[in-house]
DNA sequence: TGGCACCTGCAG
DNA sequence: CTGCAGGTGCCA
């Protein structure tokens, strides 16, 4: 599910229900979910088991949480996530019904809870869930890193410390502190094309194919013009966009769905309404009427309107 | 820097 | 059955 609005909706929803809690329980369903995490399971336990969570931050589509130590003092090292490509937080209550009865009558293929792989028991009886259908996220723990003289580390960060496995993930643009001009240079730098730039997370982070898509549509930009070949105003331009569409969907995303609970799918309601490339092979292009194109491009589908966003 | 592996599941 | 899925990291 995670494309930055959606990872920032579940950062906003599991701060109140996560910062101030301690870990009082690590239930491991499946290995592969810690495959980053040095030492595994047991390391991953006794970083966990009795620390209290202090924040929740953000930056592009990694989350972590800052972590004291049971005796209080700050931890040296942060709890990684990563949603990959289905992963979900979820917040459940023991003992309280979070499945309607909805999911009974679709029988269990479609119960999420399937494909819980790990969960962490918090000390107010909530049980935080790691869902994961690919397995292509997980959750692991990553030495917090001084860097960037001061600027806090990412959205909801109390500081500049850094997980080292998220020191190579740049800035995104909802971040106060992304330097869009700095990003258009280095767009403007290069000459593979626009879009695999946009989704190279050392460029610009949070970026994701939908979003790739959608801002490139916007400005008009077809999906393999070189970095080099884009003018001056047009790079920027491109950035404005980007992030103009990542804050519309996180405005959707947080009225559609609440990302904690189980009765919310997240695609339903920016999906249906606010998507003008992404996914309309075949349909006419909402800004002229030609039909929109899907092309294959670095191994992921590229939708495009061959007469808005012509070859440059 | 591109190409592919890592996974499971679903629509066609 | 094949192709495709909102991501990332490692490889040549």
């Amino acid at each position: 599910m995670p494309e930055l609005p959606e990872v920032e909706v579940v950062r906003r929803g599991l701060e109140p229900r996560t910062v101030g809690r301690t870990i009082t329980a690590l239930e491991v369903l499946e290995p592969r979910s810690l495959r980053r995490q040095a030492g595994g399971e047991d390391r991953l336990r006794a970083a966990l088991v009795g620390s209290r969570l202090t924040a929740v931050v953000r930056r592009g589509k990694f989350l972590w949480w800052r972590l004291a130590e049971p005796g209080g003092a700050e931890a040296g090292e942060a709890l990684m996530a990563h949603l990959g490509m289905s992963g979900q937080l979820r917040m459940s209550t023991p003992g309280a019904t979070t499945e309607p009865s909805v999911e009974l009558s679709e029988g269990p293929a479609s119960d999420p809870m399937r494909h819980r792989r790990v969960s962490l028991h918090l000390d107010d009886g909530a049980r935080l869930d790691f869902v994961d259908q690919r397995i292509f996220g997980g959750l692991w723990t990553s030495p917090l890193l001084e860097a960037e003289g001061g600027v806090l580390a990412g959205v909801g960060s109390p500081d500049a410390l850094l997980p080292e496995d998220a020191s190579h993930i740049a800035r995104d643009l909802l971040d106060p502190a992304a330097d869009l001009s700095g990003i258009a240079r280095a767009l403007r730098s290069r000459r593979s094309a626009v879009k695999s730039l946009l989704l190279n997370q050392e460029i610009v982070s949070g970026i994701g194919n939908i979003y790739a898509d959608e801002a490139l549509w916007a400005a008009r930009i077809r999906y393999d013009t070189p970095g080099a070949a884009l003018g001056p105003r047009q790079a920027p331009a491109l950035l404005r966009a980007a992030r103009d569409v990542m804050e519309r969907a996180l405005e959707v995303g947080g009225t559609s769905f609440d990302a904690l609970y189980v009765n919310v799918d997240g695609r339903s309601g920016y999906f249906a309404r606010s998507l003008n490339a992404y996914g309309k092979e075949g349909e006419p292009c909402p800004r002229c009427g030609t039909v929109m194109r899907r092309v294959m491009h670095a191994n992921r589908s590229s939708h495009f309107c061959p007469r808005c966003q012509r070859r440059r």
